[in-house]
DNA sequence: TCTGGGGTCCTAGGACCC
DNA sequence: TCTGGGGTCCTAGGACCC
């Protein structure tokens, strides 16, 4: 049996989450920055037009956005993260499965169903956008590599007005994909599209009609599940109980350069105070801990550096003293004075449930204690605000942090940032 | 002066064991 | 000592995604 998959994914989607707060910008170009300011990760469709580009550094397109009065602002994924809920937890009121995939689209399984397809589609659209005053787009096929693509056709131009397209069991299949750049195809990335032009094969229909040992050995299993995917073969499995976490990471590029030790541990201790959180958020514990820290990619000095190291326990933990312990033992490691720092970051992984952990030989008391402290920090910072009770040895400041001068308000998760009226 | 961050999956190769 | 194959487990690195 094959069901329809689609594909529903929101327009512009952090632009459009600053406009649904801000009815001053409605018409303006609006781009939104990557953390620390440094380049365009979001665009509204007249930022689009006037040519600003998707990843371009801040400092080039300034004054094409100063020509054209935009709005510019620095990434507020507070707000973004609650938008996203919203949109997500609607969907469960046009069909139970729901697949979430990103912070901004999710598959849907539409079968069974009462209407058609076309229908379906056009009602979550139009009710998403009543209620969320976020745009989103339907793109409909047989498998998720295709839904993909008719989800990025839909975005397009002529269908702007409508945005969404079927292409479950649809004759126009064909023409589309012979229309789809190779490098357009999901899955498909820089390296591969290189290996796949090399041997005369330059959009999707061509993939597709490859003979699949052929793609096997070219591109691993993974190139030959997408070949397959786009012969209406699912191979990508809808997963829709949300998927297990295996690592947290929180890394950050540096305000400023950074040579001194102490200073590093600062900012490598302000990052695992934030993994923590999220890791204890979703009730999980870690055993390993990955340190990593870099000089800036475009001006090494005096010249490039850049290490990581991995520190393995045998019993997992959610404490952060613990896992303090674990970052000095491995950021030693692989420090070196005389560097310039730019950048640095660390990643938990060998994550387990934090419930029912396997009793320690020693000290395991001492672990229940401080699981029991931790969560109660939590909870109180919940309340508060971020760092209200936060260890002695974590700084908020520094020449590490990093910039964002042009950040709107957390009109959703903050009493203090609500939208007033009046 | 100014260039993001958080993830997943796969593969190759080394260590170790029988 | 230099002889053989096969299996597992782990990790680093590549590739890709949003």
């Amino acid at each position: 049996m094959k069901n329809a998959i689609a594909l529903l994914d929101c327009n512009n989607f952090y632009a459009s989450c600053e406009r649904v707060f801000d009815a001053s910008v409605k018409n303006k170009p609006i781009v939104v920055l990557s953390n620390n300011d440094g380049c365009v990760v979001a665009r509204s469709e007249e930022a689009k037009q006037i040519g600003v580009t998707m990843g371009a550094p801040l400092f080039k397109v300034e004054s094409l956005l100063d020509e054209h009065d935009a709005e510019i602002f620095s990434s507020n994924y507070a707000l973004y993260g609650d938008m996203s809920g919203r949109v997500m937890n609607l969907l469960h009121n046009f069909t139970p499965e729901v697949e979430i995939y990103s912070i901004d689209e999710a598959f849907l399984n539409l079968e069974p169903r009462k209407h058609s397809l076309d229908n379906l589609a056009h009602s979550i659209r139009e009710k998403m956008y009543k209620w969320t005053g976020i745009p989103v787009s339907i793109g409909i096929a047989e498998t998720k590599v295709l839904a993909k693509i008719a989800n990025k056709r839909a975005k397009k131009a002529q269908l702007k007005e409508q945005g969404v397209l079927n292409l479950y069991r649809s004759p126009k299949t064909e023409d589309i994909l012979k229309e789809t750049n190779i490098e357009d195809v999901w899955g498909i990335g820089y390296r591969s599209t290189l290996k796949l032009k090399a041997n005369h094969i330059f959009n999707a229909w061509q993939l597709r009609e490859t003979d699949n040992r052929f793609v096997r050995r070219l591109l691993t299993v993974v190139g030959a599940r997408i070949a397959l995917e786009l012969r209406g073969v699912k191979c990508l499995p809808f997963e829709q109980s949300s998927i297990k976490k295996h690592t947290i990471t929180c890394s950050r590029s540096f305000g400023q350069t950074v040579s001194d030790y102490e200073q590093i541990k600062e900012a490598v201790f302000y990052y695992l105070t934030r993994a923590c959180e999220k890791m204890r958020k979703n009730n999980l514990a870690a055993n390993a801990i990955t340190v990593f820290i870099g000089t800036d990619r475009f001006r090494p000095i005096p010249e490039p550096y850049s290490n990581s190291a991995t520190y393995s326990s045998t019993y997992p933990t959610d404490s952060n003293r613990e896992i303090q312990e674990w970052t000095i033992k491995t950021l030693e490691k692989i420090y070196k004075k005389g560097f310039e720092y730019r950048k640095a970051g660390i990643i938990l992984s060998g994550l387990v449930p934090s419930e029912n952990l396997t009793k320690r030989m020693f000290d395991d008391e001492k672990f229940r204690q401080q699981h029991k402290l931790m969560k109660a920090i939590d909870e109180i910072n919940q309340k508060f605000g971020k760092d209200t009770v936060r260890f002695g040895s974590i700084a908020t400041e520094g020449r590490w942090k990093m910039k964002q001068a042009r950040k709107s308000r957390s009109y959703t998760t903050n009493w203090n940032e609500m939208l007033v009226v009046s």
